[in-house]
RNA sequence: CGCGGAGUGGAGCAGUGGUAGCUCGUUGGGCUCAUAACCCAAAGGUCGCAAGUUCGAGUCUUGUCUCCGCAACCA
């Protein structure tokens, strides 16, 4: 039995206030999300849209660091930025807001407290580095110390980028904290947890059972975490950027932004209705709707729910149709190596083509599967589609009544040709397929319908042959008054599609915007209506304009490599030793006697080595460089003394020496005649 | 055997048991009102591979290969 619901609630992924926004959020979800809102507002249903950005967290106070400034003037700049880029493109937010608005800070720490009141938290305490000089504790980014793999005295705490690995904090050696350069201490610190273990009967039930109809990316994601079990997720952190956790003897703990962000759509609601909002979140014949992209299916199907459930007196989300991912000529997209189409850029090198982009991102939006953003598909559908079926088609039905009927509606006249009935009816049943895509979030398809209606206007004047038909028969007033019909359906089947340019349409036909119902009339322009001046409604696209497009990708990609593959230069040598502190190592020179790869690991391989008076297990991670048949019996050199450790379940006791090349090749260390296994390395 | 998604004519996609479709591109023809746009027609696919269930499979089952993403991981 299919739920009936009185208004719709649409959320969009808030995007993360530390750089622009990018071709691959809007078609990943804003524009999906304008599009399904313009088609509810249309159909005359009660619908909001709700977006803003996330301002806390990480990321946010390095950069500020970095660049000299506050958190919040970092924020300030980029929602800005964002806001406007949204604005431009005619995403119809009923409320685009921020989460470090006073509004959320309230109703996040209420929402907090509620659950703490509840009981619904968890507290656990854990080790952690503290910074005893600047008094706090230190997230993984703000420790900085040498690489255990390459010696980047710049390595930190979560990453090396220079060797690309990712570390935790505990493995740097000679950690410093970058606020203050002295050397953190470990501290104990508690957080509150939200104990997820707890909800997967009800979130089975909910999602598996109840909501087979979710997109198979999202359900199968689910169901994933679901039979892999949950386990209690931290909410707090140790941070002095984000909302407090409002609870005593808490000081210097904020709400960790995950549990914060998604109550931003909450309070944003509440900004924007401050009387009624509960009626969209708290009453049940509202229907909430997430749209987001792959990598949020984890909070919005998991985590935000079980906090609303918690929470008690929310609704849950009916549906989270997220996308895929879009990749950019070939190349995943990526803020850091700057290789993304930028929306502000957009607007300034190809201005007033907005729903170019709308359209191309809509035609090739990655529904079901990662898609790629190309400038030459780009063009093809402008030139090809927009231009040549749909801007086309008005320019010939516009035209010809300019010429034949002086830009007047003609008196259509009875009895209708079969072939126009037959028409009439094609019309109809575009109207039905575009509301069942609609309806199922297939907006590819949709739009695709939407461009067919054009397509049966095209065919209408190619079979019909008004250029043919003498100028005073009836019959050429009633074929013009099709056209225009149909020309005025389109700016219906589009307006959720290409906001812009159906607006423009309206002002060529003098009409104002329709509600949807009246998609499949044949009466929406009446006989003697003055039309507006024609104009071309899109411009075909040159190829000059998309190799420079092209050339400015190519330009980022150079100068990527540029910087990657700058000249090698060997490490700066570490700070000088003493003797002594070189006599601590013990290398020995040994024998591999076997070796297998470590399951389920891509990089370790498992060695035994005779080392001269027993045998060792060592794991290393060279499986990518090494096939573990060609080592036995290979000479190595390794360290024998170092502490054993734990790789992948398996106690490794030592370390091979192996020559790393500047392109990361890994080359083992051997002697070059043959020694007896345990001979000391000097 | 960590998890999920995807593999359908040159490209991009739809199609969850009953004659394999759509858009773009290609080729040929038509039209000339229109931004050399439009309309018609044709060519082009053993639906990744293999086995199975079935009267019948792109569609269900099992196995297998490839690609993408996530996770893990590099003493």
């Amino acid at each position: 039995m299919k739920k009936q619901f009185k208004r719709t609630l649409i959320t969009t992924a808030l995007p993360y206030a530390n750089g622009p926004v990018h071709i691959g959020h809007l078609a990943g979800v804003y524009v999906p999300a304008d599009i399904y809102a313009r088609y509810l507002r249309m159909k005359g249903e009660e619908t909001l849209m709700i977006g803003g950005s996330d301002e806390h967290g990480v990321p946010i106070t390095i950069r500020a660091r970095k660049e000299g400034l506050t958190p919040q003037e970092i924020v300030d700049r980029y929602h800005e930025m964002i806001r406007q880029s949204f604005a431009d493109f005619g995403i119809s937010f009923d409320i685009y807001s921020r989460t470090t608005s006073q509004m959320h800070y309230d109703t996040a720490s209420d929402f907090f407290r509620t659950l703490y009141d509840k009981g619904a938290f968890t507290e656990q305490s854990c080790e952690q580095y503290y910074d005893e000089e600047a008094g706090l504790f230190l997230a993984d980014r703000y420790i900085m110390g040498s690489c255990p793999h390459c010696s980047n005295e710049n390595a930190y705490g979560d990453q090396c980028e220079s060797c690309g690995s990712s570390l935790s904090p505990t493995e740097l050696i000679n950690p410093r904290s970058t606020i203050s350069g002295s050397v953190p201490v470990m501290r104990e610190t508690s957080h509150w947890y939200l104990p997820l273990d707890r909800y997967e009967a009800f979130l089975r039930e909910w999602i598996l059972d109840g909501h087979r109809e979710w997109k198979p990316n999202v359900y199968g994601q689910c169901k994933s975490w679901l039979d892999t079990g949950l386990l209690p997720r931290a909410v707090s952190r140790d941070l002095d950027w984000g909302i407090p956790v409002p609870v005593e003897g808490a000081s210097g703990k904020v709400l960790y932004v995950w549990f914060d962000a998604p109550i931003g759509y909450i309070s944003n609601t509440k900004e924007l209705r401050p009387h009624d909002w509960e009626r969209w979140w708290k009453d049940d014949s509202t229907r909430l709707v997430h749209f987001i992209g792959k990598d949020n299916i984890v909070f919005h199907c998991i985590i935000f729910p079980v906090m609303l459930k918690a929470e008690g007196s929310y609704i849950l989300p009916d549906n989270v149709p997220a996308n895929e991912f879009l990749n950019l000529e070939g190349e995943k997209i990526s803020t850091s190596r700057n290789w993304a189409v930028w929306l502000h850029e957009y607007l300034e090198d190809l201005p007033g083509k907005q729903d170019v982009l709308r359209y191309v991102l809509t035609a090739n939006a990655p529904e079901s599967k990662d898609n790629d953003f190309t400038w030459k598909d780009f063009q093809a559908r402008n030139n090809n589609e927009l231009v040549a079926i749909l801007g086309n088609f008005v320019n010939r039905a516009l035209v010809l009544t300019a010429k034949y009927f002086d830009g007047r509606v003609p008196q259509t006249t009875a009895p209708a040709y079969e072939y126009d009935l037959r028409t009439l009816s094609e019309l109809a049943s575009v109207k039905a397929e575009l509301q069942r895509y609609l309806d199922t979030f297939h907006f590819r398809e949709a739009q695709k319908e939407a461009m067919n209606l054009a397509r049966i206007g095209n065919k209408y004047l190619a079979d019909s042959e008004p250029w043919k038909i003498p100028a005073d028969s009836p019959r050429l007033a009633s074929v013009m008054n099709m056209a225009l019909q149909i020309t005025a359906a389109l700016t219906v089947a589009f307006e959720p599609f290409l906001p812009f340019s159906m607006q423009k349409l309206r002002n060529m036909l003098n009409l104002e915007q329709l509600p949807w119902s009246r998609l499949n009339e044949h009466l929406i322009l009446l006989p003697n209506h003055a039309l507006g001046s024609p104009e071309l409604l899109f411009e075909k696209i040159d190829d000059a304009v998309i190799e420079a497009q092209m050339q400015k990708l190519m330009n980022t990609k150079k100068a990527n490599e540029a910087s990657e593959s700058k000249p090698y230069r060997a490490e700066p040598i570490s700070p000088t030793i003493s003797f002594e502190d070189f006599a601590k190592l013990d290398i020995r020179s040994g024998i591999i006697l076997e070796c297998e790869k470590v399951p389920k690991s891509d990089k370790l391989l498992r060695l035994l080595v005779d080392d001269g008076l027993d045998k060792r297990t060592i794991v290393s991670g060279i499986a990518e460089r090494y096939d573990p048949t060609e080592l036995v019996g290979q000479q190595i050199c390794f360290i024998a003394n170092l502490a054993p450790r734990k790789l992948r379940g398996i106690m490794s006791e030592g370390m091979i020496l192996c020559a790393e090349d500047a392109d990361g090749t890994l080359s083992i260390v051997s002697p070059d005649i043959k020694v007896l296994p345990g001979s000391k390395v000097k």
